[in-house]
DNA sequence: TAGTGGTCTAGACCACAAT
DNA sequence: TTGTGGTCTAGACCACTAC
């Protein structure tokens, strides 16, 4: 490895990363083994192992024990979680949309329990720590492939003792509908999106790579200016995307 | 190290990760250094700096040469970019906002040359590939800190000889306003959001460690169906979240 | 100078997949 | 059985920071 003041794993990986992006090395492809690349570049194992690493965490590569390492498919085969503004149902269920618009199944599995609010639950929600909560795990599939992890948390003081106390066990699916149910109306939705590497349970659950980034999204459902539910979603950044529409207000001003 | 059937450097990452969302080490405390954790745990360096790497992909520590590392300042600290649906102004400069909210300097760079559009690029703006387009690309800074790396296009037909030609150089700052200048007045932008690990050259920019992810946003700007702009962003994922505020229709179906 | 994290070598054994 | 990637050891030297 010729020096050029950058490290040597920096080095292999920029050489792999060009002849991917170059199409030498195109999606699907092989690339050669890590006792190959440390012939090729004449390195020790480690720098190679370092600069795969960074690859697979910028979803060029994937390793596969036991296989060997290839070139991931690129971004227009990533799907896409889908926020529609404009339907004219209230319905709000990317997941479902995402997964029901090419044909697939949908599933889900869900735990719920009623828990006591933290501090920062109680933050989202309006109200104080300590309040009764209804906190929800779910875990969503498309082809039995789990996709999206989530958890929300409902004041119970809000649902109790009404039909949609237990949280997706009617008939009725989705946060807009279930809250329709019980007459709150849903005015709107605040998401924030984030991206960290995942956790081990995250990245099992996933079946990703420690280090793969996922997108993490805060999103609360607002009635007018009260919150009604927050949730934590979780999703494989190599794999789903979101996408949002943003109408601009005309310049009517 | 006791194996309960997990690699150790897990183990380590757990038993750390632990420590510091039980509060055992705070924000801004010092993490005991890799010699200490190698004799804690019983373990070599590497399973340590293992440990270690996946918690700051995390976005749980910081590590800094020479001094140590540490415990990151956890969420609350983020700064957002916030997308405000319902402004009246049809300014759309989310960086502008979230700046200038806090009362802080905004400043970018930017260096506009014209070329030709590129596949991918020709699909997003529809035009055709081969067809001049103007390419800009923009650094953000708040605080002489740099921020946020954007890449934009425009069909060069579409602004050929007007006053905007030369991207911000005019005192006209803003996709929407500029477009509103020559006569386009901008109905809806689109987000499409994901997050990878930095390449090199961003990592280096956005001064963040590789491995730590950052948040990519493929946007574009539509006067009706048509594409006037389209841009990439990347910012660090680790410091920046981006919020969507969602209006839902009401049930009037 | 001492302590920190960053890079790197040269090995080893293991789990998994293909043959 | 062979080749792959996954985990791990025991070192080494360097760059940066604080004293």
């Amino acid at each position: 490895m010729a020096h050029q003041g950058k490290p040597a794993y920096q080095q292999v990986a920029d050489d792999l990363r060009q002849r991917i992006i170059d199409g030498a090395l195109q999606a699907g492809d092989k690339v050669p083994s890590e006792a190959e690349l440390m012939n090729d570049y004449g390195v020790s194992r480690i720098v190679v192992r370092m600069a795969m690493e960074a690859l697979q965490n910028e979803g060029l590569i994937d390793k596969q024990q036991g296989k060997g390492t290839f070139v991931r498919a690129q971004r227009p085969l990533r799907k896409r979680l889908s926020v529609d503004l404009y339907g004219k149902r209230p319905t709000y269920s990317p997941m479902k949309r995402a997964t029901e618009a090419e044909g697939r199944r949908s599933e889900w599995e869900w735990q719920s329990r009623r828990t006591t609010a933290t501090k920062a639950i109680a933050e989202r929600l309006a109200i104080e720590p300590g309040d009764e909560v209804v906190k929800t795990a779910y875990q969503f599939f498309a082809d039995e492939q789990p996709i999206m992890l989530s958890t929300s948390y409902e004041p119970y003081a809000l649902i109790a003792g009404t039909p949609v106390e237990n949280p997706e066990g009617g008939a009725i699916t989705g946060v807009v509908p279930r809250m329709d149910a019980i007459g709150q109306h849903i005015t709107h939705v605040t998401e924030d999106v984030n991206a960290r590497a995942p956790r081990p349970y995250e990245a099992e659950q996933l079946e990703i790579a420690p280090g793969v980034p996922v997108i993490t999204v805060t999103r609360t459902y607002f009635v007018d200016e009260r919150p009604v539910e927050t949730c934590d979603i979780v999703v494989a950044a190599d794999r789903y995307t979101f996408s949002y529409t943003i109408p601009i207000p005309s310049h009517a001003d």
